[in-house]
DNA sequence: AATAAGATGCATCGTCCGTGCATCTTATTG
DNA sequence: CAATAAGATGCACGGACGATGCATCTTATT
């Protein structure tokens, strides 16, 4: 389970301008600090731009610029644009619960529930919590203040390898 | 943002162990009624043994079965061993917050308690709750009993294609 | 006119997931 | 003990999508 690394650059782009609020941002630098090729970054920051939440400027002396206040700009709805699709589960768009002869099937809703608590939490965070060194965190004030409790997940080991241990 | 089938069909698999508790199933039969591939559910059904989650007999005669009662198979649990890694953002895993020169980034901690916030969905759900028709539910009532409130994602649209109106 | 910026489209490449094939091991049955 | 029915394991291929690069165009400044 992974989010595209556009998406990671998405956010980096626009943490970056919300660093910067006094000038413009050009894409060179942007790559430049981010240590991406522009050509990628280009189209991030265009999407990003098609959007409304950037504001571009051509030409000579051009950049990039928020279009509207950090603060209004919550990182789920980044998200929420810049992947291509949520489905977790094969039946997840599907309007009836028809999981292959499995009437009963439950296994949609409940990611759709698993979905909604993730956003809840990234929807409850805007850029300016992000970038500020203490920010005022509406929402997840436990998240942004250092008192999380993060439970590590596993190693990232390949389910190929048998190296599980076995009941025998 | 998605999971592999992988995690799908074990899951699947899991659930269909759980509405047949009395008898071996067979991969045979698995791969019939789900109208996949003997040899994928194969490494299904072998990493999901290796995990101790199912117990398997061979030879003739012999088939599936749960290794615990379903009620004590959790679901996040499963997604957690089937899927490879939760590299969310680049620098999931890192130790420190040093993500390219910015110091004062947050997003790996906000991404953590996004995924967090996931699996404590997935977690109070077990196989059991997956299976019957009115669960008994421990911990999501609300979700597995219809009165959840799924807010519908965008359609998964293309980023490529330009097609989002442009502020102009 | 030259230059510095973004806009856009196309081509390529790598990786991971899904799939299939082949072969081996284990257990039952007659 | 042979045949058969099951799972175990490894290898190899193919496709899809994401990441990347190149080429070209447009816009604005100087």
């Amino acid at each position: 389970m992974r989010l595209s690394e556009y998406t990671d650059y998405s956010l980096r782009v626009l943490m970056y301008c919300a660093s910067n609020p006094e000038r413009l941002i050009t894409i060179a630098e942007l790559a430049d600090h981010h240590a991406v090729s522009k050509n990628h970054l280009m189209k991030v920051v265009n999407d990003l731009a098609r959007q409304g939440v950037l504001e571009t400027t051509r030409g000579r002396g051009g950049g990039l610029r928020l279009q509207q206040p950090p603060g209004d700009i919550r990182v789920g709805d980044i998200v929420r644009s810049t992947e291509t699709d949520f489905r977790l589960v094969e039946c997840f768009d599907a309007r009836s619960n028809n999981c292959s002869l499995t009437p009963s099937c439950r296994l949609k809703d409940l990611f759709h529930v698993a979905l909604q608590a993730c956003f809840n939490e990234l929807d409850a965070v805007t850029l300016a919590d992000l970038v500020k060194p203490r920010p005022k965190s509406r929402g997840t004030a436990a998240a942004l203040r250092g008192t999380l409790r993060v439970v590590p997940m596993k190693a990232p080991v390949s389910r190929r390898k048998a190296s599980a241990g076995r009941a025998s």
